[in-house]
DNA sequence: ACCTGAACACCGTTCAAGT
DNA sequence: ACCTGAACACCGTTCAAGT
């Protein structure tokens, strides 16, 4: 349970596991995941790379960290949020996952690329799926559901962090695209166009999310 | 439309866009995608990596190029399984999508970092709209169904070959977390187990994709 | 016990120079 | 026109040695 510096013994450590993984995300934030290196995380912490290795076995280890801190409070808040009815209560926790990942840069990359199981995912994880038992679903269709739930709210965030960073810069899409729009090789692209190119993400979130949640229903 | 040799003049080239995705797909199913370089790539194509970039500006314009040609395909064969009605369809469309992604290794996570906007990934956005529209569904709830569909197939194929290559080693997760399963942390995770446990990704996939048809059909 | 120094075995990308 | 050679500026990870 605790490897390095369980008694305060010798010189206090420069590094610790929790104050590591807090400058961690604020290097994510800061400068995204593709910049986020062992090296450049052992600068901000006034230290050299390998000294971080006592503290995380591999950078993949430090990912699964961070996607276990991100999902920190998640099944809380939307504890206090979801006072009405199972599906008032599963929306409120789809949305506190969703919102937890975009607290972050890059949160759904990080999240999507781990493989976290520990308090703050299994908590979120448990609390859907009693949501759904205790509304009287069937054990295998809520445990199937809380899948369905997590792995689109994951895609949703990954395209649509994916959208903003790509925002920042061009306009959208080469004009070839247009082109083959207007060329009427599309044509229900074309018609939706205003839709699809919207940047209103919660409303479509919120879309998917009420399919579920209706089908849920139909289910029940 | 054609940089590098339009006219066969010279000698013949040993590096062409097509040839060399070809081999970077064969190297993504032999050894994954962390394994897939340019320098590798190169060897295999029998030449040193600088070559590479007279035909893929940057690894991501490879990579999204590899994403769109594992589309190839996928609007037309879902075509010919759909001969029901729109549920049918988008049923037929969205399997052959998840089908697509899990015939190369990583194939989601590929797909899921890249932003294609080829032919392929056009007409199954198309395809799907499509069938939507001519079912009587508004233009913008069509639209935002796309998003839904294909959102949830690559969250959902992401996770599933995550997984897939998390079993073949260490017995699944580690024995914390089944020590606070039995000690009553998370009752309705105990409660699920065999189901949150099953490697039926089919059945999972089936479900979700239930789950979005049955909230679409509620909306129409 | 905790961290440094230095190395190992790589990366993606660029570009003058060769053929 | 197409590719090589060589470099630039990095990576993650390991581990003997210092303090």
């Amino acid at each position: 349970m605790s490897s390095p510096s369980t008694p305060t013994r010798g010189r206090p450590a420069r590094l610790d596991r929790t104050r590591t993984l807090h400058k961690a995300l604020d290097l994510l934030n800061q400068s995204g995941l593709d910049a986020l290196t062992m090296r450049r995380l052992a600068d901000a912490m006034g230290v050299r790379a390998g000294a971080l290795y006592r503290y995380f076995a591999t950078k993949q280890d430090l990912l699964t960290a961070m996607a276990e801190r991100m999902m920190d409070g998640v099944a809380e808040s939307a504890a206090e949020a979801g006072e009405g009815d199972w599906s008032e209560q599963l929306t409120a926790l789809a949305r506190a996952m969703r919102t937890a990942l975009l607290a972050h840069r890059d949160g759904a990359r990080v999240y999507a690329g781990t493989h976290a199981t520990g308090a703050n995912v299994l908590g979120f994880a448990d609390a859907c799926v009693g949501v759904l038992r205790e509304a009287g679903f069937r054990d295998d269709d809520a445990a199937r559901a809380l899948f369905t739930v997590a792995n689109f709210t994951v895609g949703h965030t990954l395209e649509e962090q994916a959208a903003l960073r790509a925002s920042d810069g061009e306009p959208a899409d080469p004009e070839v695209l247009r082109e083959a729009l207007t060329a009427g090789t599309y044509p229900h692209l074309s018609a939706t166009l205003p839709t699809l190119t919207s940047t209103d993400f919660t409303r479509l979130f919120d879309f998917g999310l009420g399919l579920l949640v209706e089908g849920l229903r139909a289910r029940r």
